[in-house]
DNA sequence: CTTTGTGCAAATTCTTTGCACCAAA
DNA sequence: TTTGGTGCAAAGAATTTGCACAAAG
């Protein structure tokens, strides 16, 4: 498998490049389906099969503190994760729940004056509504 | 106690105008703190001993869905909700954890192009970072 | 009555913690 | 050998569910 990119971020955010985080970290540049702790832990699984969801629990926590990876809270009852730091948005679909990325080009990393001064050093936009497949699957019934 | 606004709001968003609900609607219009299940279900416990907190979730949750409170995933472990359903973005400080809103326009309900044809029907803007108080602390530390 | 709301207790789910073992430097 | 990483099992916390009782029409 193809795991130099990973190994290259690890390293770029000062993470020691051990077997399962590079795993974890591959597999999330490679799927941008911003997925749970649990499709993580359930795809690298059949890879590593000693892999224990505490890892990956702990290598995510070191990833987004780090810098590495973006959390995302869209969704109410789980974490989902995204190897694509860069600023974008995100819409979720209502009816199937999945996550796309909306590459809207906005400010981030400002600061803003209102309350007080506030030290923005995250932002992130979420939408929500009905992807295409779902909408028109509506529309036919 | 002054209830006829949120009372209006129930009926609004046609909800039958119960003493729990219009006491969960009213906290949440007189204190715009973003409060969590938790904070709404002990204040208002004072008032009403007999409250549990499932009617405070099943409350809420009513609410959102009926549109009359909007719900904040901005906090990784607890659910804020909040009785401004019009358009604006939160802030959260990463320090001391308190929530402000930011009178910031933005578009909402529109139909953006990309991804196929995604039908927007909610809009939240995050941002993090330090408040005021807390950088200051920082810089005095 | 009949329907709807409330609230207790138990269950569920996601996530974290404590601790022992393993591996690399 | 010393530090840091991994993983199991247990604990923890937030939320949901099942069900019985109470209230309103």
């Amino acid at each position: 498998m193809v795991t130099e990119a990973a190994h290259k971020r690890l390293v770029q955010f000062q993470i020691k490049p051990s077997l399962q985080r590079i795993a974890v970290m591959n597999y999330l540049l490679n799927n941008r389906t911003h997925p749970t702790v649990d499709e993580i832990y359930s795809h690298l699984a059949k890879e590593i099969p000693t892999l224990s969801k505490t890892t990956v629990y702990n290598t995510l926590k070191l990833l987004v503190d780090q810098g590495a990876v973006l959390l995302l809270n869209i969704d109410k009852n789980t974490q989902h994760f995204d190897g694509d730091v860069a600023p974008h948005a995100h819409f979720r679909c209502i009816e199937c729940g999945r996550i796309v990325d909306l590459p809207q080009p906005r400010v981030s990393k400002i600061n803003v004056t209102g309350v007080g001064e506030l030290q923005i050093t995250e932002c992130q936009v979420y939408y929500k509504g009905y992807c295409a497949d779902c909408r028109n699957a509506k529309i036919q019934a």
